[in-house]
DNA sequence: TTTATTAATGCATATTTTGCATTAATGGAT
DNA sequence: ATCCATTAATGCAAAATATGCATTAATAAA
């Protein structure tokens, strides 16, 4: 059953005069009068009662105009839809992100993407370092903001902003500016760092750093949560190395002294996804 | 766009496979892979995401599989109900009876419609005498069944009963059978009859069956509605004649008394209504 | 590298739809 | 009653569309 006949036969069904209505939708009397016929023959039950004068609904001719039209513009709406999410205007996209870039960057990314993608549904997730591209393989999550560089095959990966570290010490910390460092005054500190997982490009860097002052630091506690250990140096229980995209948090106790060490921030996704939501995300956070 | 060509996807999006998809949808796969390019084309959409080697969904052709399954099987019940009702095995349908064979002849009539027609719906009125055919006219009614014979055009009528006009008296009342009516014992009694409205061939009767016994009755009271004047002969204030139909209501302290006179029972409808479910009506009412 | 598998495509054929012209039925006017 | 204007249906040829067969091109697996 075409759509169309039933366009033909509502456009009937409101005007009641095989002519008129032809016209109107822009075919000859003979072909309506036969797409009529046609549709009569698949549904086997007569939709008009006509004579060579009169053209009047029959009582299933009366119901189907009511239904098809709902249906009909039930269709075209999930058409409609559906082509918003070919075109990538439609759809859910779930983003992993680290908390470092919470209050800096995501808010930044994510007010870009509302405003030129005002329908687009995204989830945020938080995921584990170490699960992070394993969740994207499977599909768990289909965009994941790491600072680390991977060389997965089938995971494209792309550097899209980059932090410095810096040093995180209580407001009545000694430590006042990059210039209070010695390797003296830093053997005396009590450090909480990232959890050191070997393969992290982040902990390396921390690592490095260490090297350049040549001492091993006195490591208080790991925890993988940056918002815990901001909490800790609060409390005065050691310092801490992060990010600097922490300075956009609001905690108030706490002085960032800048470090001239970077770690980069990398967007990654799979290679083979050819969800259009992805590749207009993907072209935003690029492009701008 | 054409139905098929969307069972045809909804095939294939099962089967994620040409050849399989096509040989069970009896096309050739040359004949599925068209049939799915042109509905692409005509949606401007990508379906399915393929290779010489894989066929897969793409997130539009995902959701058009869900809501196209929910669509087409809403279009099908559609069609299947608006077959009955060409068949005239759903439907509704208005009719108005008399008061006199609510408790007789309706309740049979109305066990063999839900019998051969579970799916009817039957809206059941009651309409003054006057209003009857006017109402038929103008389609407030659909059948009236009534004990006047019509000429009216555009309206065809058939006899389907005949009810024995009955003397109702209070059970202490005097007379016990047709033998005690006499004109002198008739002359004493007050007589509740129906509304004489003059065209009514009910009335006629009843005024046959006075002037049979040569006197003209003293009657108390006029009542259109059968009930009230069955209320009213309980309650001693008269006697009446009605149709023997009334004895099948449950009125106790009433005795009827059975007369040689008969009142025909007539179905009327349009002439020109084809309504299905009309039709079905008339041929069990008269076919059994 | 080869092979088997599989979606796409060129082409001829079959089917369906369309438009033109005409027919047949019907309501209204004379 | 009769004629006329209107209007839905229909025969026919042309156009558009769908189908099947055979082949091609791509690719995953052996």
């Amino acid at each position: 059953m075409d759509l169309q006949r039933i366009k033909y036969f509502l456009a009937l069904s409101e005007q009641l005069h095989y002519w008129k209505t032809a016209e109107k939708v822009n075919i000859t009397q003979s072909a309506l009068s036969r797409q009529i016929q046609s549709l009569e023959n698949e549904l086997g039950l007569q939709l008009f009662e006509r004579n060579k004068r009169n053209v009047k609904l029959t009582p299933a001719g009366k119901f189907l105009k009511e239904k098809w039209e709902v249906e009909l513009s039930e269709l075209e709406y999930i058409h409609q839809f559906a082509k918003q999410l070919h075109l990538g205007e439609r759809g859910t996209i779930t983003i992993a992100h680290p908390d470092s870039i919470s209050a800096s960057l995501m808010p930044d990314i994510l007010a870009m993407i509302t405003r030129e993608f005002p329908q687009l549904q995204i989830k945020l997730v938080q995921v584990l370092y170490e699960n992070q591209l394993e969740f994207l393989k499977n599909y768990k999550i289909d965009l994941a903001i790491t600072r680390d560089i991977n060389s997965e095959p089938g995971i494209r990966a792309k550097k899209i902003y980059s932090d410095h570290l810096a040093l995180v010490v209580p407001l009545e910390h000694p430590f006042k500016s990059f210039d209070d460092l010695s390797t003296e005054s830093l053997k005396q500190q009590k450090f909480i760092l990232p959890t050191n997982d070997g393969g992290s490009s982040y902990s390396e860097i921390i690592q490095a750093l260490f090297k350049s002052y040549d001492f091993v630091p006195d490591v208080f506690l790991h925890s993988e949560f940056g918002s815990t250990i901001i909490a800790l140096v609060r409390k005065g229980l050691g310092i801490a190395i992060l990010p600097d995209s922490y300075m956009h948090h609001q905690s108030p106790g706490l002085r960032f002294i800048p470090l001239p060490f970077k770690t980069d921030l990398l967007i990654n996704w799979r290679a083979d996804d050819h969800n259009p939501v992805l590749a207009n995300i993907l072209k935003l956070v690029f492009e701008g």
